[in-house]
DNA sequence: GTAATAGTGTCTATGAGACAATATCCG
DNA sequence: CGGATATTGTCTCATAGACACTATTAC
């Protein structure tokens, strides 16, 4: 119990983004550099705090995906991540924030982004790698975000999010080696996906320049959550740092 | 871009309790009865503000698990479920709560809690059924809170935290059939779990006084992941209405 | 003995992974 | 045609679920 006058203590609210792509076979992750104290010089995530008190914290992370990374809302899937809002976390205060997976398909560019210009994406496996300076407790969070992605890879149609709108087979299952780190059977793969329910649809054929038989292209369906689940198995590649 | 002079803006955190538990054969949960505006007399998940700038948000989730749970620390599970905070959800101004899944054993009493002697167990499905009056979007909260500890089932040890320390093969099942709804072959459970790596270990005989041959004790293994997982099957009970 | 629950054995259909074989493009 | 990738087929092994059966208690 508490005394009448008592009211409770109020919190700065932030949000940050864990935005994962593909770029070549690698999973990639956008930094950026922080040009400011606290921890300048380092590598943090995009995010900051609410604009003001009326905007939302999902139309937050949003606006911060437009301005950092600019990716357009219709470009990327984006979901709750946690909140991450222990005292001490942030020297300037008590920051709550509100860390959010981002999922956006192969961009040509290496940031569009107008804020930051000192953005840009790096391999997740690097970010992680010893010596690598991570901002706050930034680090912890790119690692929930990239578990999460690979454990939503199995039972949602997350990985289509990686994808352009129209893709191949192939290519989704890239997606997947990418995010697990394994190598899977092509063969069975494909089977494997046209087995899931809704899972994707026929969308005309290819007409890609590779070489080889053209492939042909699908588009993610309406169903969320698969069944049955892609199960993650496969043989690890090597060592998260030596992959190319 | 803004100007120097802005300064981000503030809210107000709270945090909110699912708190799930098994009584008889069906899943139950704590809510509270509203006696002051707003929402008066409906029903609301146990929760409150932050005591103060200090406290931790899992502080604060346990402290308002033992004051109005009457649940001290070591005896429940606790872990962060998502952050509910889009503007306009509390009347009373900016409120983000931290929603938290809590899972406590089976319990004698109906509360013991000190805080609120208005707060009481209820079935989840007359919780969520029409016409029951929750506060706020903690309908919203309770609904995404047993999903999530349904899909935990399959791939965390989560179920032994509905179970005393020590318990038999035959209660694990029972919290397996409450939370999913389903009924399951005995025989089969039996063996699956005990495939299971480190789900379960051993723990002397039991003498249960029930009728018919006394189950073997076990208790909570060192595993949090279960490999393989206990996947979700059987044939859906009637109505989740109708359950008894 | 019977009733009741605990625990074991066995069968079968299904599904995953290994891998051969075929198809369709480019040059 | 050969090289490369896409797609289909087939085999085998593991496992999930159905269900008969045995074990151990209370009465």
């Amino acid at each position: 119990m508490v005394e009448d006058s008592w009211v409770p203590p109020s919190v700065l609210l932030a949000v940050d983004l864990v935005i994962l792509t593909l770029r070549g076979s690698r999973l990639h992750l956008l930094m950026v550099e922080r040009g400011i104290q606290p921890y300048r010089g380092d590598f943090a995530l995009p995010g900051g705090f609410l604009r003001d008190d009326e905007e939302g914290i999902v139309a937050a992370a949003h606006r911060e995906l437009a301005e950092e990374a600019g990716l357009a809302a219709g470009t990327v899937h984006l979901e709750q991540l946690g909140v991450y809002g222990e005292p001490g976390r942030d020297p300037r205060g008590r920051v709550v924030s509100v860390a959010h997976l981002a999922i956006a398909p192969r961009l040509p560019e290496p940031v569009a982004g107008t804020d930051a210009a000192q953005a840009g994406w790096w391999p997740v496996d690097q970010v992680l790698a010893d010596g690598f300076r991570v901002a706050f407790d930034h680090r912890r969070i790119i690692v929930d975000g990239v578990e999460m992605a690979r454990a939503k890879l199995e039972h949602s149609s997350l990985a289509t999010a990686f994808c352009a709108s129209t893709f191949t087979i192939s290519e989704l299952q890239q997606v997947y080696e990418a995010v697990w780190g394994v190598r899977l059977d092509p063969r069975n793969f494909y089977r494997k996906v046209h087995r899931v329910e809704g899972f994707i649809v026929p969308e005309g054929s290819s007409r890609k320049p590779g070489t080889g038989r053209p492939a042909k292209l699908f588009r993610a369906g309406t169903q969320v959550s698969l069944y049955p689940p892609i199960v993650r198995s496969g043989e690890p590649l090597m060592s998260e740092r030596t992959l190319e």
